[in-house]
DNA sequence: CTTACCATGTAAGGCGTTACATGATTCA
DNA sequence: TGAATCATGTAACGCCTTACATGGTAAG
């Protein structure tokens, strides 16, 4: 079956959990999925299109104030699809961090230029992490109310630690480049 | 400009540090690069060729023991051209780990399964941090001989603490999973 | 009244992976 | 002699982002 496409998965995630339209698929991404996985509309849309004619999912559409939904539905297709993919392994994580090709390649640049893109990777991390801690400790004080809670703070769990080891790096890279280091 | 592709500054980079063939720079992306940034040769080879055309690169012909070698060198108009990407700000860091998504959904397949994905991370990791570590400790003893050790040394470390966090976070997983948590 | 948010989609174009295709050398 | 490594490339195909296109509602 020659790789599944990856965002056909996260979706059917989404919705075996509850009904969401596309506009609440690309939010959660956006929150939830934030640290782990992103997606724009311009995928979102075509691939719900996709989910519809394989069977894996039904909609239908609800007026709301005058606005149209077009809410999704997960078919039990579906969630079987779903569960196969869940049970395979992992073929591949993947990261791409410009921050730190711009770091490698930074010698001739100079350390100023350096410290600047040390200082904004910083920024975006010291602003997201707050988000994730309380997401992780609400889940933690509710993972018993509902299998799914813990599953979720497994991973925001993640984004804490990881997003904790960004800070520390900022602050020994800074040692380092401003000659302070051991 | 509409976003420089990035596959283009990684080669520059590498090639600002030393003459290549296409099939080094692929062993650089699976060796000092490998967790921060990837490529195959289908990209690596056509993105030779367009740096090439732009005047970027140029490249010779050189036998080896019968083996044909094209390597590349970077242009002056190459260097300028990195140098002004190294100066802009990043644009964005990406991650996708499919990891977090298979524990995200995971809760329907319950924990043995999660515990397998988990151990399989672990393994990659583990596999893995012995080498940064051991490339970490080696630039940080020859980081006065030569500006970009330093900043060489910065991404290794950026690699031993984001893997340091991943084993961390696999064992505290592990114990949540298996109920051995507080 | 205007900005932000809710809501859905298409089109163009770029980027990248996988698979294919070829061929030499080195080492066990 | 067979496997691994060195070495270069193309073609098909898929996936995704950006920009475009539209229109309603809520809040300040």
């Amino acid at each position: 079956m020659a790789t599944e496409k990856k965002l056909n998965c996260v979706i059917l995630g989404l919705l075996s959990h509850e009904e969401l339209t596309g506009y609440q698929i690309k939010k959660r991404m956006d929150t939830a999925l934030q640290y782990f996985w992103g997606a724009s509309f311009g995928s979102i849309y075509p691939t719900l299109n996709g989910l519809l004619k394989a069977g894996f999912a039904t909609r239908r559409q609800e007026q709301e104030n005058g606005r149209t939904k077009l809410i999704y539905t997960i078919t039990p297709a579906g969630r079987q699809h779903l569960q196969a993919w869940l049970a395979q392994p992992v073929e591949r994580d993947e990261v791409r961090y410009e921050t730190l090709l711009k770091l490698f390649f930074g010698s001739d640049a100079g350390p100023q230029r350096a410290l600047e893109h040390i200082a904004r990777f910083r920024q975006k991390t010291e602003q997201a992490l707050p988000y994730l801690i309380k997401t992780e400790q609400t889940l933690r004080s509710i993972q018993d109310k509902g299998a799914a809670h813990q599953y979720y703070r497994l991973t925001a769990l993640f984004g804490v630690k990881v997003y904790g080891a960004y800070i520390e790096w900022c602050a020994e890279a800074e040692q380092i480049l401003t000659g302070k280091d051991v």
